[in-house]
Formats: structure tokens, sequence, C-alpha cells
DNA sequence: GTCTATAGCAGGATAGAC
DNA sequence: GTCTATCCTGCTATAGAC
């Protein structure tokens, strides 16, 4: 009974991602999506010219969805609370969308800010940081923070911590980096 | 004036090391390869049977070198000095050796312990760590450690810190950990 | 030990019929 | 708006001649 179209834009993104969520970036190719939707392949392309527009559509509702959580876990709570609650709203995420995440931070390819980017969660952590460290721009403690936890979730993710996996290593550095970054350390 | 062969795994691995350095990992295949060494691609399978097998002396190399520079920086230095030395080591290597660093921790592909693999680094990190927070089998301080290094390298990589740069958001972010982890917050 | 030749696969993308 | 039919490029890998 679709009596609009067979497709648009938001059902191809739909699909593309189950299929991301499924199978990784590297199996999200025009092909098996459209042989999902019941459909050939080059049908796709009055929706998104190229596949790297449907990635670009991936990486806008990874970052809002990102950005809504780590807001919304921060809401209301004291500088050292929030600073913890954005660390566990952030893993929370990518640990849920491993394959999203990934997508947003993917290797190998440089960034350029974006309409949509990240900027905004960046300016969101940064102002959170900054309430930790008293120092309501502080680019540094930003990048410390945002490394830590980009590097944890890279090297779980990977396999890295092995079996045992990280024993605590996470709620550790949150901790550390909290108590060292804070104000009588800002010298 | 080759009069052992043309070919040996050596000089292989050299021309894949400069391919790699050059170009990344995607455009490392066995064509350009034997393009640049003067040989058909299917005389290279009589040295690598397969090009993961050629990956992988790439990574155990990259590995070993990896090893060797933390372990000369922090020979001889009280914990805290070698704290500071191994991160900055480690930084340099990525930062010197971008290509051969992503082989090792590039994404999508899941750590399994080999022979010649990251163990002896980890071992000597471990060991380093617990130096600095009198716990001589302290796992959860090295992931943050670690955890801090990867990520900060794999962002820089990626060009998020923007054009302003990381603003000493490294040395900032290891003396927060040393501060933040030693003795005292051992809890 | 290196070559020619080729099989086999997967991918992005386009022209033009319907 | 979706289809059929392709084109093109790139890759790993193998068989068998030389």
């Amino acid at each position: 009974m679709p009596y609009p179209a067979k497709l648009n834009a938001e059902t191809i993104l739909a699909a593309a991602l189950t299929l991301l969520r499924e199978s990784g970036l590297d199996a999200l190719s025009m092909r098996p999506l459209a042989g999902r939707l019941g459909v050939r392949p080059s049908s796709l392309y009055r929706y998104y010219p190229e596949r790297d527009a449907l990635l670009a559509a991936l990486e806008t509702h990874a970052t809002t969805e990102l950005h809504a959580e780590v807001q919304a876990a921060v809401q209301g709570k004291d500088p050292h609370a929030a600073f913890v609650a954005a660390g566990e709203a952030y893993l929370g995420y990518a640990r849920r969308e491993p394959q999203l995440y990934a997508l947003l931070l993917r290797d190998g390819q440089v960034y350029t800010a974006k309409p949509g980017g990240g900027k905004a969660l960046w300016d969101e952590v940064l102002a959170l940081v900054g309430a930790v460290t008293s120092n309501p721009d502080d680019t540094a403690a930003t990048v410390a923070f945002w490394s830590f936890l980009h590097g944890f979730i890279a090297l779980e993710r990977a396999g890295r911590f092995g079996p045992s996996g990280p024993k605590g290593g996470f709620e550790r550095g949150l901790r550390a980096l909290l108590r060292g970054l804070g104000d009588s350390a800002a010298s």
C-alpha cells in the first residue's frame, strides 16, 4: 500500500543503520543495502548521490544521539559529578553503539568541521571540564579528558585489555583525571 | 649483480615499509608493492604466502621498535620521570611513524596475543606504572595510562583537535594522571 | 625463482529503458 | 521512481610455462 514511493531518504537511512550495526562499516555497501530494501542498487543513488553522502547522514545521526545522551547525563549535576557522568555516558554510548561510534572516529580520515558536526558536544564538554578546573576555556584539560575516553573505548574495542578486561581502569582513570586536573593542579 | 635472488623476505619487507609510510595501509597491496620492486605480483607469494603474512611481519617490526624506544627512554630514571618519559617516547614514535603505529592498533580487528606481540611492552609499562602507584601489579592504572596515550594519538591523528591543536593537552593529561594515580590516590 | 595469464570476487557508479 | 544492463577499477591468489 505504499502510494508515495517505495524508497525515501529516511527508509534508506534506517536500513543502513541496521546493516551497519549488524555487519560493520565495510559491509555497508550499496548492493546488500539495496537487497535488504528489496530494491536495485542503482535506485539508491536517487536519494544519496554517492556512498559518502549516506555515511555523512549516519555520522550526523550518531553525533546527535551521542550529544543528547551526554547532555542528559550531565543535567543538573555539580561539576565533579557531571565530569564523571559525562565520561560514563560517553562510554555507554560507545559500548551500546560500537559501529556508530567507530564511524565517528574511524581512522584514516581527517576531520573537517561540518555544520552538524561534533562542535556542540565539544563545547559542552569544554564548559563541563572548565567548571572542574575553574578555567572556563580549558582546552588542554578537555583534550586530556577526551583523549582518555576515546583511548579507553578504542583499546577495549580492539580487545587490547586481554581476557581479564580493563579491571576498573576506566573508573580509575576518570577519577585520577578529575583529581589531577582540578583546581590545585591548575599551575 | 645480485647473484643470490632478486627478491628475499627482507627486501620485500623494506619496500612494504616504504610503501606503507608513503601511502598508508590501504595502498599497501601486492600489485604496487611488486611494481616498486620491479617484479610481478605473483613472485611475492613465494616469500609471503598471503598479504596478512606481510602485515604480520610489519607489525612485529613496529612492535619491536616501539618497545625499544620506550625502554631506552625510561632507562635509569626514577618512577615519576620514567612515567613521563615513557609517555613522551610512545607519543614520539606514533608521531614519527604514524602508519606503523596505526597498523598496530588499527580498528576493526580483534587482538590476539602473539609470540612477538605487545606483551613485553605491556609488562614494561605495568612495572613502570606500578612504581608510581606503589602497586607492582596495577592493571587499572596501566589501563588508564595507556588509554590516555592512545586516545591522544588517535584524536590528534584524526585532526580532532582542530587547527589550534591540542594546546598542551598531552603534557597536561600526563601530569594529571601522574598526580591522580599516585600513592595517595590508591584508595 | 620469476614469469604470463587468468580466475574470481567485490565494490562504486552511470545510461537509458520502462 | 525503479529497473536492466553494464562499465570500470581494484584486489587476492593460483596454475603452469620458462
